[in-house]
DNA sequence: GTTGAGCGTT
């Protein structure tokens, strides 16, 4: 299993290796996308991120939460489920 | 060549 965490307020030039590379230091990140349009693949400002390790994940999000990213104030926190 | 609240598409 790994932990899955929201990222918001990205900006729209931030890509999913831009994500990956922000929360690398602090884990292992088992994956990490931006949320695109489906139609025009453009980013919709918001991405989530897949650690491994669910405590490096909420040390992560405590360390990046509120930080500046790309000149956004990126909001970060656990992620909601999915589907249901 | 745009935009700004948000918890997703293969």
């Amino acid at each position: 299993m790994s932990t899955n965490v929201y990222v918001g307020n990205l900006s729209f030039s931030t890509d999913s290796a831009a994500l990956r590379a922000l929360f690398a230091p602090h884990g292992e990140v088992s994956s990490a996308q931006v949320v695109q349009d489906r139609e025009t693949g453009r980013s919709r400002g918001f991405g989530f991120v897949e650690m491994t390790s669910a405590d490096e994940a909420q040390q992560a999000i405590a360390a990046l939460n509120g930080t500046n990213l790309d000149g956004r104030q990126l909001t970060i926190s656990l992620a909601r489920a999915r589907a249901k």
